[in-house]
DNA sequence: TTTTCGTGCTCTGCATGCAATTGATGCCAA
DNA sequence: TTGGCATCAATTGCATGCAGAGCACGAAAA
């Protein structure tokens, strides 16, 4: 009865994982670590979810070993909380931890926007401009999903543009989280309107090449943001 | 000539590493990481050196698993590069980099100043009041070594007081690299006299709850330490 | 009925082993 | 001599196995 045993060392050949042709060859926990995210963030495996190293590692078609430095890096941002000698289980995301992270957040992208303020090259702007009008079309058409997957994009390319690489980890790190929470919160088109308003002025600032006002505009807006998520998590709609 | 042939599993009790009574009992991996932390940064592994996992594992008295962990979390701090099937390298320290690092951790306790201003209570006013009494002491005396290592411990402090653990993190992740930068840069007495002053100042803001100007004024004095480390790391003193 | 303790099962933590990948080396051909 | 290729040795990456720590559950005692 056994079910499937496969040899001791690394195996042969087959792949499990991986979709191919994606880039560089990454590891299997490298690849697990990506699942897993995108398994937390999307509810599949919900908040306090017991994560059972045998169960996950026969899931994603994977041994123990890279499952394990897998979690360990998924425990560093903040997505799994590690116990010892126990299951680890996916991070639950209270109240004031929502608040703590937009606040980290907001200090990150003003910082970004105000270092981006000085080095976004030309055509980086021209690109935020188009996501601005792209942006802006999916509002009109009421296009939820696709906007906030632009949106994302918007506020990633700011942070990039300040060509800050620990900023931009630092700011990758916190994002799962913060999806998870914009995911939590199920009336987001509440802002919609204001969100725009204030995209656009964070695009006038930035072209402004005005630093203080393109920090400000983005801290603010990634505040409202927050404040805004909060109060969809508060209510009595928990799915 | 088998040298140490231990057998299979779990050791079945003594624990090499682990000085004993340190808290709660941590796994291997994180002590190794610890360890390993330690070593980079005070030069015992050089920049560039390869990190053989099965010299290492000897050398630590582990086996390579937790020490493969303990790799991947040195990792994500910065202080080790991964490359696939090889070795892993303690990363190089590069000029530009040193700019990026103190630029981020300006941003960082810039923030955290100012969220500092308005949530530190009266006992951690308190106690910066006395770490600054010390600071001033250690700088009368001459004393360099104390005089940073407590300059860390105000730092981390304030960063603390902004009750705000995403940034808090994101600090400490950041530390270990500056401290690298700061033992190679040996002549950091230069700024000496000036840096007293800074804290001093960042100080009176912190009393007077000034979050605009507690958050300058750290931003700054971090802006200026890095620029002076970066000044001493030009110098032709590799040691 | 409630508390305590024993027993067993489950799961993690850490160890080793095997295959693949890579860099070095030496040989052969141009 | 130099370029290219096969081979070898070193090292990573991934798999499994074994010991111990916890939790659940039930029996015994209060």
């Amino acid at each position: 009865m056994d079910p499937v045993r496969r040899p001791r060392g690394r195996p042969r050949k087959p792949v499990l994982l991986e979709p191919a042709g994606l880039g560089p060859r990454r590891g299997l926990h490298d690849q697990a670590a990506e699942r897993l995210r995108g398994l937390i963030v999307d509810g599949t495996l919900p908040a306090g979810a017991a994560l059972v190293e045998t169960e996950l590692s026969v899931a994603l078609g994977i041994s123990r070993t890279p499952l394990r430095e897998a979690l360990k890096l998924l425990a560093v941002e903040g997505l799994v909380e590690l116990r010892p000698n126990r299951s680890p289980r996916v991070a639950e995301l209270r109240a004031d931890a929502v608040t703590e992270l937009f606040e980290a957040i907001a200090a990150i992208e003003r910082a970004a926007a105000e270092l981006a303020a000085s080095r976004i090259t030309p055509a980086e702007l021209e690109r935020l401009r188009a996501y601005q009008s792209e942006l802006e079309a999916h509002h009109a058409a009421g296009e939820l999903g696709p906007y906030f997957a632009l949106n994302q994009r918007i506020h990633t390319l700011i942070v990039a543009c300040a060509r800050n690489t620990p900023l931009r980890e630092a700011h990758e790190a916190l994002h799962a989280r913060a999806e998870i929470a914009r995911r939590r919160a199920l009336d987001s088109r509440a802002r919609w309107d204001e969100s725009v308003a204030e995209h656009r002025a964070i695009l006038a600032a930035l072209e402004a090449r005005d630093a203080a006002a393109a920090g400000r505009l983005l801290a603010d807006h990634v505040g409202h943001t927050g404040t805004a998520l909060l109060a969809g998590l508060a209510r009595p709609d928990a799915a």
